[in-house]
DNA sequence: GAAAGGTTCTTTTTT
DNA sequence: AGAACCTTTC
């Protein structure tokens, strides 16, 4: 049985609340979560909510992973099995499986990721946009066109702000962008979340049948919604019995069109709200909350909480002032060493920073010194070409319609079908109003060499005949596996690499495709070449979080963003300058939008966040100078580090001795001078 | 049609 | 510094 006392007044409350919208305001470590999944248990033992009734809703993977696993450490696997405990894409694309017919798709459609996004762009934009010297970068075409899903905006609604070059671009490619993705029976990753808002608005009775399962919904972080997934919380929410999680201090996903306004207003939205505030922390020491706290209170736009703790004060934080990248990543990793010897498991460390970049300097130092550490995010493992080539055969396997993917491996490996023949069909399926994969099927007409024709013959008859093969296979990973073999892609990389160490290292890329479909193969009860492809597309990488579970004793490098509802005992925030944090766009998205502080509040509220993940120590780091493009440059302390409060705060200079000439010595003591007067606050 | 060599441009954060 | 892209050459 559990015990539901032993949750503080404000838990209990939020944990009992019976039907009715419930609005909890929930600060950084204060036991959300915990609070979540106690709810969800509580309703189905006290309130005998059959559990197929609940859906609880989170923004990764991996949390919604974690969810499900401390439920079912409450009430028991069977029942938790019953639940949907998903994330808003996949609960989209689940949904989308059993009604996208009615909007005019097929339900093997493909799901296109930004690669595949920018690619599609990319040609449209070559098509209709581009005349002679102008050049309009794809992805910044890709970014208005998502802004625009994310706000609901249909194709034929879209209206670009004033006369820039890029909004009319969007205006032109977003209609004929998303005609194409239909046509290709794909659909984008925004489209996951507008195409199920708009079933739902056209189609009624797919609604209903959504809101007759899921009775009682819980919305993890929800500050950090979107105007569409706002909308199909609506929709999906009409009994009113939405439970919605939240920290307006973490909101950081703005510039994904995530709207402070949802947890802002959620009392107007849903009238007759509960409100609960958890602001007790059961995570941190007193001095990093009181930075904590000390921080956030800079920011205007946001309901006022204050974070407390019962325990003590513990150690104040650290800074220290690096000379450059290098010396930065050897002052953090030789602190971890020294940590390390006194007797703390690497596991206890964590490094956060505001991009993904600046991971490489830490990676290498960690490297050179034996310590074991971790990457997270910067999805590189399906961004590499190997298997965006070999994930391009099964998406066309899959769903030969998908063009973008069947353009990717009709010349790879290279059968002598180049540019000028690729060309050509696509010229003859464009002028015939048909599919691409039905040109290369005839290609009777086209213009083509008799060694083309023949090779393109072979192409077409490979994909058909392991169409059916994948189909009826019982063994997907061997099939695949074999699919590989018969392709030779191994062959192709080593011929396409000079370098062996690189070429190695590719070939295992391409195994480790393999292996994440034979891990997916042995965990599910049904595999399936679509089940594991959607994997891959919301880049949900069980194999990846299963390491994080058998608590591998590793040092953590990760971005500030993905470090979100993390914690550890020992933070090391670095790259503290101006620039990164706040980062350079932002300010200079302060400089000329409206809004002109709204940016950088939202680079105050990823400190906030980076802050509250340290549960003992904080040390932050910073470097006077930094190579950009291959060359120095100087760098500014961070104008947060000024809203700390002086006391909380033991600041050093690192004092790296260094071979130098004298010259060059005297140019150190000068640094070392600039460095503690910006040490003192200048 | 493919490979080699030269040029340009880059870097926010993620489902 | 390095990748992506483009042009030239075989």
């Amino acid at each position: 049985m559990i015990d539901f006392h032993t949750l503080n007044p404000e838990q209990y409350a939020a944990v009992e609340h019976g039907d009715g919208p419930l609005l909890l305001l929930a600060g950084a470590g204060s036991g959300k979560t915990r609070v979540i999944t106690y709810r969800i248990a509580y309703l189905v033992l006290e309130r005998d909510i059959h559990p197929g009734h609940i859906l609880a809703m989170t923004f990764t993977n991996k949390a919604a992973r974690e969810m499900r696993e401390r439920v079912a450490g409450l009430i028991g696997r069977k029942r938790t099995a019953a639940m949907t405990i998903s994330t808003f894409h996949s609960l989209c694309v689940q949904i989308l499986k059993q009604h996208i017919d009615r909007l005019g798709y097929k339900r093997n459609f493909s799901i296109y990721a930004a690669a595949d996004q920018v690619r599609l762009i990319k040609d449209l934009i070559d098509r209709h946009v581009n005349s002679g010297d102008r050049r309009i970068d794809a992805a910044r075409v890709l970014w208005i066109i998502s802004d625009a899903k994310n706000r609901l905006i249909a194709p034929e609604d879209f209206a670009p702000f004033h006369g820039d070059e890029y909004q009319l671009a969007a205006a032109t490619v977003y209609p004929i962008y998303q005609k194409a993705l239909k046509a290709y029976n794909a659909v984008d990753f925004d489209d996951l979340i507008m195409l199920t808002a708009r079933l739902f608005r056209d189609h009624p009775e797919a609604l209903e049948a959504c809101r007759q399962c899921y009775r009682y919904l819980l919305v993890d972080e929800y500050q950090d919604t979107n105007a569409a997934q706002y909308q199909l919380l609506r929709q999906l929410a009409a009994h009113g019995n939405l439970c919605v999680v939240g920290d307006d201090d973490q909101s950081i996903y703005g510039w994904r069109g995530a709207d402070l306004g949802n947890i802002l207003d959620f009392e107007k939205d849903f009238p007759g709200t509960r409100t609960i505030r958890l602001e007790q922390n059961y995570r941190s020491t007193g001095n990093i909350l009181a930075a904590a706290n000390a921080v956030i209170r800079c920011n205007t736009r946001r309901k006022v909480k204050k974070l407390w703790t019962g325990d003590g004060a513990g150690e104040p934080l650290e800074m220290i002032v690096c000379r450059d990248e290098e010396d930065e990543a050897l002052q953090v990793a030789e602190r971890l060493q020294v940590e390390h010897y006194r007797g703390r498991p690497w596991k206890h460390f964590a490094i956060l920073y505001r991009t993904n970049i600046q991971s490489r300097a830490f990676e290498e130092q960690l490297r050179y010194l034996d310590i074991p550490y971790r990457l997270v995010g910067g999805q590189q493992f399906y961004d590499r070409k190997e298997v965006k080539d070999a994930v391009a055969y099964l998406k066309v396997l899959l769903n030969p319609f998908d063009e973008v993917n069947l353009l990717r491996i009709l010349n790879y490996p290279k059968r002598g079908i180049g540019a000028t023949s690729a060309d050509r069909l696509i010229q003859r399926s464009s002028d015939r109003d048909c599919s691409l994969w039905e040109v290369l099927r005839d290609p009777s007409g086209v213009d083509l060499s008799d060694q083309v024709r023949a090779s393109l013959a072979l192409f077409v008859r490979l994909i058909e005949t392991w169409r059916y093969r994948l189909r009826d296979s019982l063994d997907l990973t061997a099939s695949v596996a074999e699919l590989f073999r018969e392709l030779d892609l191994d062959g192709e990389i080593n011929r396409s690499t000079d370098d062996r160490i690189k070429a190695e290292r590719r070939r295992e890329f391409l195994q480790d495709v393999i292996n994440a479909l034979a891990s997916y193969q042995q965990r599910e009860a049904e595999p399936t070449l679509a089940g594991f492809l959607e994997k891959v597309s919301l880049l949900d990488d069980e194999q990846q979080d299963d390491k994080d579970a058998d608590e591998e004793d590793v040092v953590t490098l990760m971005s500030l963003h993905s470090s979100k509802g993390l914690e550890f005992p020992m933070v090391f925030l670095v790259g503290m300058e101006e620039e990164y944090l706040p980062h350079k766009n932002s300010l200079e998205a302060a400089a000329d939008g409206g809004e002109a502080t709204a940016p950088i509040e939202e680079e105050r509220r990823l400190f906030y966040v980076g802050i509250t993940r340290a549960r003992r120590q904080l040390v932050l780091t910073r470097a006077e100078e930094r190579k950009k493009y291959g060359k120095a440059l100087k760098r500014e302390p961070s104008r947060f580090l000024a809203e700390i409060p002086e006391d909380l705060l033991q600041a050093r200079s690192s004092s790296v001795p260094r071979q130098a000439s004298e010259a060059e010595q005297q140019q150190q003591a000068g640094h070392f001078f600039s460095g503690i007067q910006s040490l003192l606050g200048e």
